[in-house]
RNA sequence: GCGCCCGUAGCUCAGGGGAUAGAGCGUCCGCCUCCGGAGCGGAAGGUCGCAGGUUCAAAUCCUGCCGGGCGCGCCA
């Protein structure tokens, strides 16, 4: 569906290239067309004569002079009047009839406004947290974990069909390590140095009944689990929900286990060798620095050869594209992966990985250290339990995955109150409130009236701008992997509604049109504040 | 040494070729006859790490430095 901005945008593409008739050259850039900074500079402006400017060899404002009048004949009555800034910008000053038509159109795609703009729909595996099920989660397991599931809903809202997966490591060294700390505790001695010191572990142990006799790798198993199933209502809590749990150690049973069948057929193209006793994937002939080691010279396989036969299995599964959320501690993963799953044969485009930065917990003014062998860190539960599933979700979704953020616990606390995400659910309240005191009868009968009238107020056209503005906003959001714009978006139409709300008196406004054009406009924008939530995986609240 | 990410207001961070660089929090000064004060208005606060370069135009792109984080295993 062609949003009102698109439609703009599109106007003038086809003004600047009827300028530009026969003079040969490519498309080149696509102009511009913003919304003005300053209200003197109208409601949008383009930069398209400063593009054409060399094409045509004439000087800017001459050609800024005559798209404007272009524009004026295209866009009749919705343009109050062009004017040429600057070097060469063109501003745009539209008419009231104009926004009147535009909120129409945003009304008339309601609750789905915004959204199934992706060209062409695709299927989506988003694998993201991953933790290994050898402790609880941790408050950076939480920004993964805050982070996969919007990136999800926004990947959904945009048409593709999308599986959320998390790959349980339950299998190796780490695991292992988990059973053997388990049995020092409950024998009453300290876990091995290497091995996992946290409460928790003594928790299990004591869960465990004849944990001080039992195997370690028997132990490690019902540990893990218990912990997988903590880690599921951890999230659950968190409303993230997973399609798939991934065992690794499935990809070790049988005999050929899929980590051996998997490189047999690798071996079979000639991108597997032996050299000094080990097996090696020839990642180097796709980009890698140096080939990778499957099979170590003991026998056992790597980690990298688990995951290679991960990443068949999930090529096999047939996506159109595979997403791999991980920590910032395995982007020197990046690029073996990546050569790997071409070595396997999947599109070069299709794999994507995206890297998270790290959280830094701050506790009394100091790093807390998050080691989850030393079972010293924050738990994404105890986060939860003092900032709540709403807070916390807009505070890991409002950065960038890739910058670092602090997140100061006692800050955390006091300003749980202070929480943007608070402003947004409050206004989102606020025109439930309205509604009810106009009642659904004069609502309903808003959005089917004939939106004419008097002048707009400029909070009005304001709030009408910022509803505009969503649909490029998911859009951007979703092309750029950062569901964080979601978040300052929502808050800057929060506030273009409260400041509406402050200048504009919706419920008993005289004349009728102006209540109910009004009314429509709230409704708009509480649709909108909803939708940008929910991608945001916070709640709106009727009330609070 | 090499690679990835970051360096923007007191703090936490947006902005990633366009005009006078933004938000939240904090600070200061105001505002409750009015649809929800979890609010509103105003103010102070910036050499966008540094230096070059490309461009009509650079916080944004390129190069080099400086600073911080993380990687660079036949570990996971």
């Amino acid at each position: 569906m062609s949003t009102p901005l698109a439609q703009l945008r599109a106007t003038v593409e086809r003004a600047a290239a009827s300028l530009r008739a026969g003079d040969g050259a490519g498309p080149g850039a696509a102009p511009t067309l913003e919304r003005s900074k300053k209200a003197e500079f109208g409601d949008y402006s383009t930069n398209a004569a400063l593009l054409l400017a060399p094409v045509l060899g004439e000087p800017p404002r001459d050609i800024a002079e005559r798209l404007g009048a272009a524009l004026a004949e295209q866009l009749g009555a919705g343009l109050e009047r062009a004017e040429v800034a600057g070097p060469g910008f063109l501003n745009l000053f539209l008419s009231d009839a104009w926004y009147r038509e535009a909120l129409g159109h945003v009304l008339e795609a309601g609750e789905e406004y915004g959204g199934s703009f992706a060209p062409r729909p695709e299927r989506v595996n988003v694998e993201f947290v991953s933790a290994n099920p050898t402790g609880p989660l941790t408050a950076a397991g939480g920004r993964h974990a805050a982070y996969g599931d919007s990136l999800a809903r926004l990947l959904e809202f945009a048409g593709h069909r999308v599986e959320r997966e998390y790959y349980v490591n339950d299998h190796g060294s780490q695991v292992r390590k988990l059973g053997e700390s388990i049995r020092a505790r409950a024998r009453g001695e300290e876990p091995p140095a290497d091995g996992y010191q946290g409460d928790y572990v003594a928790e299990l142990a004591a869960q465990i009944p004849g944990a001080a006799d039992r195997d370690p790798d028997e132990l490690a198993r019902l540990g893990v689990e218990v912990m997988l199933e903590r880690i599921r209502a951890t999230l659950e809590r968190f409303r993230v929900r997973f399609d798939t749990w991934f065992s690794e150690r499935r990809l070790h049973e049988a005999d050929p286990s899929p980590v051996e069948e998997h490189y047999a057929e690798l071996e079979s193209d000639g991108h597997v060798y032996r050299s000094e006793g080990a097996v090696w994937l020839r990642t180097s002939a796709f980009g890698d620095d140096k080939d990778r080691v499957l099979r170590r010279s003991t026998g056992e396989h790597t980690y990298f050869a688990a995951d290679v036969a991960y990443h068949e299995d999930k090529r096999e599964r047939g996506y159109d594209r595979v997403i791999d959320v991980l920590g910032a501690d395995h982007h020197g993963y990046v690029r073996r992966m990546q050569a790997a799953w071409e070595a396997l044969g999947g599109g070069p485009g299709a794999l994507e990985l995206i890297i998270m930065q790290f959280v830094n917990v701050i506790e009394r003014g100091e790093r807390a250290s998050m080691s989850k062998r030393r079972g010293d860190f924050v738990t994404l539960d105890e986060l939860l339990d003092q900032i709540g599933v709403d807070a916390a979700r807009f505070f890991l979704l409002q950065r960038s995955h890739d910058t670092t953020v602090d997140l100061d616990l006692d800050l955390a606390r006091e300003q749980s109150a202070e929480n943007p995400v608070y402003y947004v659910q409050y206004a989102h309240a606020r025109i439930a409130s309205i509604r009810a005191k106009a009642g659904e009868e004069r609502v309903a009968g808003a959005l089917a009236a004939p939106r004419d009238g008097g002048r707009l107020e400029p909070a009005e056209r304001a709030l009408i701008l910022e509803l505009l503005a969503f649909p490029g906003e998911v859009e951007e959001a979703v092309e750029r992997r950062g569901p964080h714009r979601v978040a300052a978006y929502a808050l800057g139409l929060a506030q273009q509604f409260t400041a509406f709300y402050r200048d504009c008196r919706v419920v008993g406004a005289e004349p009728e049109a102006v209540e109910s054009f009004r009314l429509a406009l709230s409704v708009a924008s509480q649709r909108t504040i909803a939708r940008g939530l929910d991608l945001l995986g916070v709640e709106a609240p009727e009330s609070m």
